[in-house]
DNA sequence: CTCAAATTCAAACATGTGTTTTAATCGATC
DNA sequence: GATCGATTAAAACACATGTTTGAATTTGAG
């Protein structure tokens, strides 16, 4: 009874919680975090304008939540990838290989693209997370890509030992801005060349992007 | 005296406006567009509140003006250097080099760099155009951009005929928001990596960025 | 100096914003 | 069914926003 009572609670909740999640991710991912009101989202989600305030506290807290709510998994899945490759190198006794690295970091994001529109969405808003001018959306994506951003640049300057790291850092921008313009959508291409744009699936994407950066990670200038 | 009292007024005039747009240039470039308030634009500004109105119209024109007064001569050099490279290869009959190509758009552009804070200003609202999810920002910048946008688009598909158009269409997005990235500023680069970001000429970013991309861009897969 | 136009100014306007409040409603336990 | 905590609802709040207004001031020409 008790155990029932509390799910059954929760279950309600949940779905509050759940449908304003939802709405937020869309809009925000749409329209960005400032031009989202709390009155279109508690409008899309079919709750009261009050719901988000109480359930999250603030619409910031809530955009943390929207972010959270992919990018948890999303870098445990990463940092597992990255960390598979390097366990796997060493035992091979052979140097990083920078496809691996890049694979590994970038597979699991652009799998997303494919598994739903949540995930779509949440895609879009961390691609342009990278250059948003906007302190509260950057801030909080920022703080939660600090860790794996560097285990990410550490195993990429170990793959480019001949390479001075500030030369790394650059590149490394440089190919997450390229797999950021992945992530948003297709707004740019289909806008400005029509014709050139055939549907690309995901697979066809990676393989672009990939083809793209890892020459010019690897150059030896 | 005619000519004498219009430039005097003229004068008094483009300095209320001057000291406006100089405002907004740095206040749109930091905080984004609508992150900054009138009233931050003209208490920077030191002038009334509603001289913006007055003026320009509306924020938006304002923002328009902010972008023309850079995007117009940068557009007019892209274009006479993309054409001076086309000129070239004609004369020599020689295919179209994807280096020139991407060269010529970008060099004229990374120049800016060191003009001055109001240009320095320009380019990091520039950089994050081209992933804004403003509706504002994003429509001014893709309206001014999009011929000077299609001219490269065509000159680099005639660079790269083995190439399918969609994949030079990607490649080129990926090349820009790459570009894009230095516009921005070294706000990511030393917030993450703050060892790593040793000081670097603009001529050393430019090769920096122009090694990067260039072999993706050309990569045959 | 005088006058008319251009510009500046302070104030108000209308609307939109995130948040808070207070009461009503719901759900589960006794 | 009564009761208590959790949730929802409607309204208001306090403030920020871009814009407009109408008077004051400045400017330049006759």
């Amino acid at each position: 009874m008790f155990l029932l009572s509390i799910s059954k609670t929760i279950m309600t909740q949940t779905d509050t919680r759940q449908r304003i999640i939802d709405a937020a991710e869309q809009l925000f991912a749409e329209k960005g975090f400032n031009n989202t009101t709390m009155r279109a989202i508690t409008g899309m989600a079919d709750v009261n304008l009050a719901a988000v305030n109480y359930h999250f506290g603030s619409k910031e807290s809530l955009l943390q939540e929207v972010f959270e709510r992919h990018i948890l998994p999303l870098n445990k899945e990463r940092r597992r990838r990255l960390e598979a490759v390097r366990a796997a190198t060493m035992i091979k006794k052979e140097p990083l290989k920078v496809r691996e690295v890049l694979t590994a970091f970038i597979s699991p994001t652009l799998k997303l693209r494919d598994a739903g529109p949540s995930a779509r969405n949440f895609l879009s808003l961390v691609g342009r997370s990278l250059s948003d001018a906007d302190d509260t959306p950057r801030r909080i994506f920022f703080t939660n890509m600090r860790p794996i951003f560097e285990l990410l640049f550490d195993m990429m300057c170990e793959a480019l030992p001949e390479t001075p790291p500030g030369h790394v850092c650059w590149r490394l921008r440089f190919a997450l801005s390229s797999m950021g313009q992945v992530l948003i959508g297709t707004d740019f291409t289909s806008a400005l060349f029509p014709q050139a744009d055939a549907h690309q699936t995901t697979q066809q994407i990676e393989e672009l992007l990939l083809d793209f950066i890892i020459p010019g990670m690897e150059e030896s200038h």
